[in-house]
Order: C-alpha cells, then structure tokens, then sequence
RNA sequence: GCGGGGGUCGCCUAGCCUGGUAGGGCGUGGGAUUGCUAAUCCCAUGUCCGUAAGGACCCGUGGGUUCAAAUCCCACUCCCCGCGCCA
C-alpha cells in the first residue's frame, strides 16, 4: 500500500510508476474515491460531533432532573441520518480501500524500464563455469540414475510438481538448510521457523491479491492459507505493532517449506524438481529504518553472494526491469545460478526492497521516541537458499565421469561424505 | 471436544453488577525546580480527517437493544486453568 498523502499530492509519481510497469489502472477513479471518501469523513464527523453534543446535555438534564424528551427525539433523527452517512462513508471507504490494495509498489529511480525481464540488466558474473571432458547429463537423469527422486509415484500420490526425495539427496537439503543457518547466525540474524498456515488478513499484507489466484494454496474450511515463503510469514509477525526505534534492523533468517500453486507456468520445467509445489528455503528478513532500507538491501545481496561463493556456484546477478519486479518490490536483485546440465543460467534466489508497502498493509511502524509520531518501516526479503533449485546447481554443475556428483567442500561436515 | 475464568489507549490496572465525556499506576521521552549516587512537579506517549484551529474514532472482532454501550444481549476469536483426545 502506498501513502494516500504521496498519491493525492504527486499523482503524476504514481502514474510514472504504473507506466514503468505497463499496468492498467485508472488513477482518476482513484483519486475520485479518494476525495468522495474523505468528503463523507467530514460529514460524518460533524453529525457525530453534534450527537456526541445532544448526549452529552441529555445527561446533564437527567441529572438534574429536566425534561429531555425533545433533545431524545433530536437524537433520533440526528442517529437515523448518521446512520445513513455511516454506510454510504463505509462503502466509499471499501471500495478505496480494495483499490488501493491492488496498487503496486514505486519503482526504484537505478531500476532499467522494460516491459519484462528481456529489459535485466546483467550488473555482476562471478566464477567459472565447470568444463567437462565427458557427456553430461541434466538433473533429471542425473536424480533418476542415482535413485534420488521419485517423480512417477509423487504424481501418482499428489500430483505433477510434486516429488519424493531419496537417499542422499534428503541429506544434501537438510544440509544446505543447515549451512545455510549457520552463516546467517554468523551474520546475526535470529533464526526462525514460521507457521506454514496464515489467515487472509496476514497474506493480504505480504501479497497482492492477484497473487492469491496464481501463487497461494487455501485451506477449504479455514481462514489459512499456505505460505508460500516465510517472508509470508514474517512480514505479518509485527502487525499492528509499534517497534522500539532501537531495536532496529531484526534480521531474521526464516525456515520454512514454502507451497506455490505456480499456475501459468504450464509447460515450463514441467520434469524434475526445478519448479514445483513445494520446497524448503532458508530466507532472509529485515526489518529496517526507511534511511538504512538501501544499504540493508545491499548487504543481502552480498550475503547471497558469499553464500553461493562458498558452495561454489558461478552465478550472475541480474538488476530485475520494471516490468519483471514483482508488485510488492521497488528494486529486485535476482541471483542466476549456472546450471551446468541446462547450459544457462537459472534464477535461483530473489532479493528484494518493499520500502514500507508491506508495513504500511500491516501498520508495522516504529519509533525512537515515545513523544513523536510512529513512523512506518521498511521490509526487505531475499532467498538465501531455496532447496530445490540449489540442489540441481549443485547436482548438474559437479557431477562427475562415473556418474555420481561431488558434494561441494562447505557441505561435506554436514552430510558427512564427499561423494553422492 | 467439554467445563470454568479472562482480553481496557507500550506494560499493569480501575470502571461492567446499577448504560450518560475511559480514571489511576508503571515505563519511556521532553521540560521545570532543587542539587550529593537522587527527589518532586508539569507536559507528552493509539487511529483518522484537517495547512491549522479543531473534530471524530478507539475498551479482542462483528452484530443487536437503546436517545445513548467498555458497561446489557447474541455470535465469533484468542489467551489462561482443569478434564478429554493426541504425534
């Protein structure tokens, strides 16, 4: 959600953004609404205010014993009428409301304009990518050959994108979840395990809501929702809330499984455990001040980087376009790693500045001094491993002649083998 | 799941029976006064509208009764205690 004050004031700002985005969405309408909307406010106001007068001298009367019995007929025409203004204030208020929380975020001024990720901006590559003197196989044969993944059951028990994981495999994702906790430790983040199930209020202050239909699993019966990251999960940790000033940045290093419905990825990496329903992540979490919310966004990406440099993973980052950011972002990092047995480059993490659109959903403020005004904060996220897109780097890019893969040296203590 | 008790403006608490402007304490911040490891006093400390003056709203949530609801009624929700069930 943006500020109303920001969208009353510099329309044009948002109008630029929407464009950025190539996205349809009729600020007149807006701003109509939000007059309207205002407008019945003071109305309502006002006859409230000579309500509240009328109580306030019926009270008195009684006490002294007069009569009251015109003022009580006052009052209830004066209640009939609001009661009118009341409902048409709410309606207004609704439909400003449902709009305003479909807005996307602003873009960031060093974000490229583009219709779609053609429009990425390559900004870093770092290491080499492993030459083979053999023929090398993608993950799929490589999972099947090695007995690691069991697809044809798994969509036989839950469906396509669904998977068992086997033998070795289920130590590599423990371990990097494991690895992955451990170097956030270092950093100070606090570990935390989420709950996988949250109610719509709390979804629809992480999420937009066409992402509900593409993204989000119900719980028939229930107000839950599946998260789909524990981003999910952490935003709405604070909500309602005011922080002290100085505890701020919480870093948090979320764990979760994460659940995605990934509709309108029909056909795309439809073999392997590339896309899938569900899968484990270890994801970073800030909350920050709106002036360190850049430098905190920074930060991540480099932790990502000296993650992936440790496991020994060519990567390049890509500065997301604006047509590729995702709505809730003003400026999204993704991290590509080299999939050896793909040939390309594949997302694997996602790094992200939300500035204070998630907080103002979730009025997550903060302040330092108990006399001032509580100010919003700002929200930023990035993987740091998701586990299944990381194994298949790891299983393409350092397999080897005889058919098995080399596990890379950062892991080896936690699955306690060098070789699957 | 059953029975009982609860949810009040950061925290604690009064008010509820008997409807009529939500009071006090603590903490925190600011100020005043006095000065021996401090005390005392004043102000501020939820949201919205408004440039402001000011006003409205806020007692877990949503309804209802009433001229008027923190207070009465109904439903839901969360927490605590006991019982039951359970990995």
């Amino acid at each position: 959600m943006l500020d109303p004050k920001l969208i009353r004031d510099n329309p044009e700002k948002i109008r630029e953004m929407l464009k950025a985005r190539a996205l349809d969405f009729s600020m007149d309408d807006f701003i109509k609404l939000d007059k309207e909307r205002r407008e019945l406010i003071i109305k309502t106001d006002e006859l409230r205010k000579t309500k509240n007068q009328i109580s306030v001298e019926i009270a008195r009367k009684k006490k002294s014993n007069e009569d009251t019995s015109g003022l009580i007929g006052q009052m209830q025409s004066v209640s009939q009428e609001l009661q009118r203004l009341e409902e048409s204030q709410e309606k207004a208020e609704d439909a400003y409301k449902k709009l305003s929380l479909t807005l996307p975020n602003l873009i960031h001024e060093s974000v490229p304009i583009g219709k779609d990720e053609t429009a990425n901006k390559e900004i870093k590559k770092w290491g080499n990518k492993p030459t083979f003197d053999f023929k090398i196989l993608d993950h799929i044969d490589l999972t099947q050959n090695l007995g690691l993944v069991d697809l044809e059951r798994a969509a036989k028990v839950s469906g396509a994108r669904f998977y068992y994981l086997k033998n070795q495999l289920v130590r590599l994702n423990q371990a990097l979840i494991q690895f992955a906790l451990d170097f956030l430790s270092e950093k100070n983040y606090t570990p935390i395990q989420t709950p996988y199930m949250i109610n719509r209020n709390s979804m629809e202050g992480a999420i937009i809501a066409q992402d509900f239909e593409d993204v989000i699993y119900k719980v028939e019966g229930e107000d839950l929702y599946l998260i789909g990251t524990s981003e999910h999960a952490i935003a709405s940790m604070y909500c309602d809330e005011i922080i002290e000033g100085k505890s701020l940045p919480l870093r948090y290093a979320g764990v979760s499984s994460c659940f995605r419905k990934e509709a309108g990825a029909h056909g795309r990496d439809q073999k392997g455990i590339f896309r899938v329903h569900q899968f484990d992540k270890v994801e970073q979490f800030v909350f920050s001040r709106p002036e360190e919310s850049w430098n905190e966004h920074e930060r991540m990406l480099s932790l990502v980087e000296e993650f992936y440099q440790k496991i020994g993973i060519p990567y390049r980052i890509m500065l997301l376009s604006s047509g590729d950011t995702g709505k809730i972002s003003a400026k999204t990092y993704d991290l590509e790693a080299w999939m050896a047995g793909q040939n390309s480059y594949r997302e694997i993490t996602s790094c992200s500045n939300c500035l204070e659109f998630q907080a103002r959903r979730l009025k997550i403020r903060f302040r330092d001094r108990t006399d001032e005004q509580p100010q919003y904060l700002h929200t930023l996220n990035s993987t740091l491993v998701a586990t299944t897109r990381t194994m298949v780097a790891i299983l393409e890019n350092f397999q080897t002649k005889d058919g098995h893969v080399s596990i890379p040296h950062a892991l080896q203590k936690y699955i306690g083998s060098n070789t699957i």
